[in-house]
DNA sequence: GCAAGGTC
């Protein structure tokens, strides 16, 4: 028997289906589907992993964080473990059967080790050299019968080279992470991590906040006027803009704040053009999605919700050009329906229908786009918003260009230069179905050389340079991607990583007192972890591993004695680090005054992990509040009318956020003015 | 209870 190895569920399926011609069974092995076909008359099955199934973690001796020196961990051998013990027992059970093994996982470096793994542990690490490798580039009928009819083997030193980066991952991120809990007293539940991608992700977040705290704001003046002719009014500034010499705008101002009348020095007009979007790779999507105010993991929930279930193409890729294979008409055909209808049966109207194509062009993944026509009906709102913007860019790419029709204006008003412009779509093109794209139309009266415009109000503003703005989560994947930090797969796991220890809050995403003073002290002690650099020099050696002109041991050697001089540093500074980043947080931690003795009250974790608040001066005092285990809560600083306790506000899903008191004993709630019980009954009498 | 990377 023959064993075929995927990547995934759906690859498998996908293979056996064009292997077979169609011909195949799907059996389960407990949750696990199999593909059962004779492929070359031989009896054939094909399994679909869950990506990694062997994870790499230390030795169970070393789990106890109290009792190991962090500064150990360099030096210890990290372990294979099974992750996905499911799949990897129906694994062996199918090894035993086969004779002959393929692995055709993805076509990458993680692909190359996943297939590893698997062959390793189903047959040995003997069989290495035997497997047979399908290297493929999409999965289509063409390319997946080239790649099975041109097999190669297994390229180890790709592997090896994926493995290096986890150990390295491993080593410091553990060690790091041991050493700053450790350092700051933050053991079990509320630990600090630090890792090569999230650390410097959220140093990114933590050096734009220094710069907006630290931005001086400088004024300016503007002088705009607002113009009319033939009863249409229209809007000019003075042809300077921004000035930021306050005398020089009082002067021009001075000239022209009594004027009646401008004259027409000229009339410009120029079309414009703008060009369809280029398709969606995972960054872009994300990026024009966060617009509908959604968490990037939230869209990529989402979005692989829609991918298993048949309706757009897999979400994660780099990819912005559609390869060659993929038969835009018949896609376009399958939308012509619903809101689509008018889009698509223009673009199919063309006699050769091309494609806008980005910068990026790898030949894992094709760009996202959709896979079958679905309604908001089936698919719900929040899904169906999802769908639509990924619709919608696809039909946009294939579309006409926007044009545009710009006139400029310069007017005369007391002999200083005023200028305006009026935009008119000429024909809207891709716009017309890519919606979430909009040109703002001005309208200009009818005006030329030498005509004389009433001058309806004139005015000097007083403005003010702003400070650069906040990262939106979409805008952090984009600056991720540029500095090389995460994959397509993982940068909005890694952003949700940051709100999940709290370094991060809120959205767009702002560091939180522990996330600064924790990048402080990195910066301060590791900078190294902080930097972006970190992740290319990986990136470099990974590739003269694959290429043979390093070795793993030699990496992996090096980083070590590396983290070594770290660790020893920081060693020596171990107190000051310590109470700098305990300081943060226990400032973060403060939600309120004791009623009883007017000292700090803190929210903490139970050695089970439950939060509950009490008093900083504990044992000495013995005040305390449980709290809801589940949903977010925050503390405004309000204090309880009746009670005097500490107000929170609770966040939960499909429901607005209400603010109660802490304290489940207040007289007030019973009372019903205001406390939590008085709100139960609103809701409920509000949704029956 | 540590990372980051696959995948669900």
């Amino acid at each position: 028997m023959r064993l075929i190895i995927c990547e995934k569920d759906n690859a498998a399926k996908r293979i056996s289906d064009i292997l077979s011609n169609g011909h195949f069974k799907t059996e389960k092995r407990g949750r696990v589907p199999v593909y059962l076909f004779v492929w070359e008359n031989e009896r054939t099955v094909t399994l679909g992993l869950r990506g990694h199934i062997i994870n790499m973690d230390f030795p169970k001796s070393y789990n106890n964080w109290s009792a190991v020196d962090p500064i150990e961990l360099i030096d210890v051998k990290p372990e294979r473990m099974v992750s996905a013990k499911g799949i990897a027992s129906v694994l062996s059970s199918l090894a035993k059967e086969a004779d002959r093994v393929y692995v055709a996982t993805d076509y990458d470096r993680e692909g190359e080790l996943i297939g590893k793994e698997a062959v390793e542990y189903a047959f040995g690490s003997g069989q290495l050299e035997k497997a047979m490798r399908a290297h493929f580039s999409s999965l289509t009928p063409d390319e997946i019968r080239r790649s099975f009819s041109s097999l190669g083997r297994m390229d180890l030193h790709l592997a090896s080279a994926a493995e290096t980066r986890q150990i390295v991952d491993l080593v410091w991120g553990a060690a790091l992470t041991r050493f700053i809990s450790l350092a700051s007293g933050r053991l079990g539940h509320d630990f600090l991590s630090v890792g090569r991608v999230q650390s410097p992700t959220l140093a990114l977040i933590v050096n734009r906040e220094k710069e907006i705290s630290a931005f001086v704001p400088e004024p300016y003046f503007r002088i705009e006027a607002l113009l009319g002719r033939d009863g249409l009014d229209f809007e000019a500034a003075h042809v300077e803009g921004d000035i930021f010499d306050q005398g020089k705008a009082k002067e021009i101002f001075s000239k022209v704040k009594d004027a009646k009348e401008g004259v027409i020095i000229d009339v410009k007009e120029r079309e414009r053009t703008d060009r369809p979007p280029v398709p969606f790779n995972t960054t872009q999507f994300i990026r024009a999605a966060n617009n509908l105010s959604l968490s990037a993991a939230r869209i990529m929930s989402i979005a692989e919700d829609l991918y298993t279930n048949g309706y757009i193409s897999y979400p994660r890729t780099d990819n912005t050009v559609y390869p060659r294979d993929l038969d835009l008409r018949k896609t376009v055909d399958s939308l012509a329906k619903g809101p689509y209808m008018e889009a698509a049966s223009h673009i199919l109207s063309k006699e050769k229908i091309t494609a806008t194509r980005g910068s990026k062009q790898t030949t894992d993944h094709p760009p996202i786009y959709p896979t079958a026509f679905a309604t908001k009906a089936e698919l719900g709102r929040e899904r169906f918003k999802i769908y639509d913007l990924v619709v919608r860019r696809f039909l946009a790419t294939l579309h006409d260009p926007c044009r545009v029709k710009v006139t400029s204006v310069r007017t005369d008003i007391n002999g200083e230069t005023f200028t305006s412009s009026g935009i008119r779509i000429i024909s809207p093109g891709w716009r017309s179905v890519y919606t979430m794209s909009v040109v703002k139309e001005k309208e200009l009266p009818p005006l030329e050389k030498g005509v004389r415009v009433k001058v309806e109000e004139i005015s000097l503003l007083d403005k003010e340079t702003k400070p650069p703005r906040r990262f939106s989560q979409g805008g952090l994947i984009q600056e991720m991607e540029r500095l090389g930090l995460g994959t397509k797969s993982t940068r909005h796991e890694i952003i949700q990583k940051l709100y999940s220890r709290r370094y991060i809050e809120e959205s767009p995403p702002r560091p939180t007192l522990s996330g600064s003073a924790l990048i402080d002290a990195l910066e301060k002690h590791a900078r190294m972890i902080t930097e972006p650099d970190m992740t290319s020099r990986l990136e470099r050696d990974m590739e003269r591993i694959a290429n043979r002109e390093l070795t793993q041991d030699a990496v992996v050697m090096e980083s070590r004695e590396m983290l070594r001089k770290v660790l020893r540093t920081m060693e020596k500074e171990k107190a000051a680090i310590g109470r700098d980043i305990a300081s943060a947080l226990k400032e973060q931690d403060v939600v309120g005054k004791c009623p009883r003795c007017s000292n700090d009250l803190l929210l903490v974790r139970s050695k089970w992990g439950k939060r509950y608040v009490r008093c900083s001066r504990f044992p000495g005092c013995s005040k305390s509040y449980p709290l809801p285990q589940k949903g977010k809560i925050t503390f405004s600083g309000n204090i309880c009318e009746v009670c005097r306790s500490p107000m929170m506000t609770l966040y939960s899903r499909g429901k607005r956020p209400r603010e109660v008191c802490i304290n489940p004993a207040c007289p007030g709630k019973r009372a019903g003015t205001g406390g939590s019980e008085g709100e139960k009954g609103k809701n409920i009498k509000g949704s029956s």
